[in-house]
DNA sequence: GCGCAAAAATACGTGCCACGCATTTTTCTG
DNA sequence: CAGAAAAATGCGTGGCACGTATTTTTGCGC
């Protein structure tokens, strides 16, 4: 695997999902056809289904993709570390800005914020987001069932553990999005991962 | 509120999600038009969309309606109780078959688990019944908040509870309907949602 | 280099669906 | 019972997902 041919497709799947998101933001996401991000791309419309299979999906790639690194990333890590260390380094380290960046415009968390709000707004992002972050957590399930010697399909635990730390990413970012507490991500994730592994007791 | 002409609008609403559920498990869900959803309740496809704004969500509304009971029964439970045993009687409350079960073909459990995978092997559907969670997820937040004295804004609390809720919920329903251990939900929802509460150390 | 087989991109056509707008029918209210 | 409000409907439009057939590109052994 991982031929030159491979990674071209794959450099053309995030252009693709890059423009999406950026004409998205531009424009708002009712006026971006499929053929406008097939465009910028360089690419036919016809082609853009052979990657994506709507046109929220392309949206919500990147979310996606994100969110399999941290499953993959507690496979490879070191098998002795106590699980919920492993989760924590592993989310941590998703904060970190990718390679990807070099093609983001400078603007500021605040406007990049906005976009991510306006984007959720819609339905159809919404679902697909949220669609995403399953298909990531059934991943992290399997990863968590593996290290823990447990059964996907007879335990909870598995189960319970990736459908947390999702919950908890999920709830960091949108206290994040929405602005309340000016606290940033590094901040708020770790506390509501702490949270969740510890119990949720009434305070 | 609550006139003749909102029991009627309701009662339309429900016939079409029980109508598209009911169509969509017979003949599965691309066999399944909108314009048939509407002829088997007798209105106009146009008419369709002004109760549901996509095919998917009229099946998700039966799952979205459920949700939102739990909320609203926190809300209007007893101020002074626990917050995790009002939690657990709220959720126990949604399994019992609600007054539509009359509607049912008798049909046993495992029929029905099997339709419920098919569904949800649809992405649209499972996207929409994911949104319709989230929707819920917001209304048992700000009633958990409300009970607190918190700040939806602020604490990540409420936010993180109601997640986990839904998380639990969510587990349990996957395992039941996975079927592989024989367990009903009536034993699977508890034990999650004591797991999510007391917090998931290693085991 | 070179041609061949596999894979990807494209062109074209089809059916469904979401939705705006104008009109008709039904229901509530005074 | 009449007028107003709301819901249901008819009609038309544009876009999107997708099947199929065809062309172009790419990887690879010789």
């Amino acid at each position: 695997m991982s031929g030159l041919r491979e990674r071209k497709k794959e450099a053309t799947r995030a252009a693709l999902s890059w423009a999406a998101v950026r004409l998205t933001a531009e424009r708002g996401w009712s006026a971006v056809k499929v053929e406008d991000i097939a465009a910028a791309v360089g690419v036919s419309p016809r082609t853009y289904n052979n990657y994506f299979s709507s046109k929220a999906e392309a949206i919500a790639f990147r979310h996606l993709e994100r969110s399999l690194r941290l499953a993959a990333e507690l496979r490879h890590g070191p098998p002795g570390e106590p699980l919920w260390e492993a989760i924590m380094r592993a989310a941590l380290r998703q904060l970190e800005p990718g390679p990807e960046v070099e093609h983001m415009p400078p603007q500021g968390p605040d406007e990049w914020a906005a976009g991510l709000r306006v984007m959720l707004a819609e339905p159809a992002l919404e679902a697909e987001m949220l669609r995403a972050g399953k298909i990531a957590e059934k991943e992290l399930a399997e990863a968590i069932a593996d290290r823990a010697g447990m059964n996907l399909g007879a335990d909870l635990y598995p189960r319970l553990v990736a459908a947390s730390v999702m919950a908890a990413s999920n709830v960091a970012l949108e206290l994040f999005v929405q602005g309340g507490t000016g606290e940033p991500m590094e901040v708020l994730l770790p506390r509501a991962l702490r949270m969740v592994a510890a119990g949720l007791p009434t305070p």
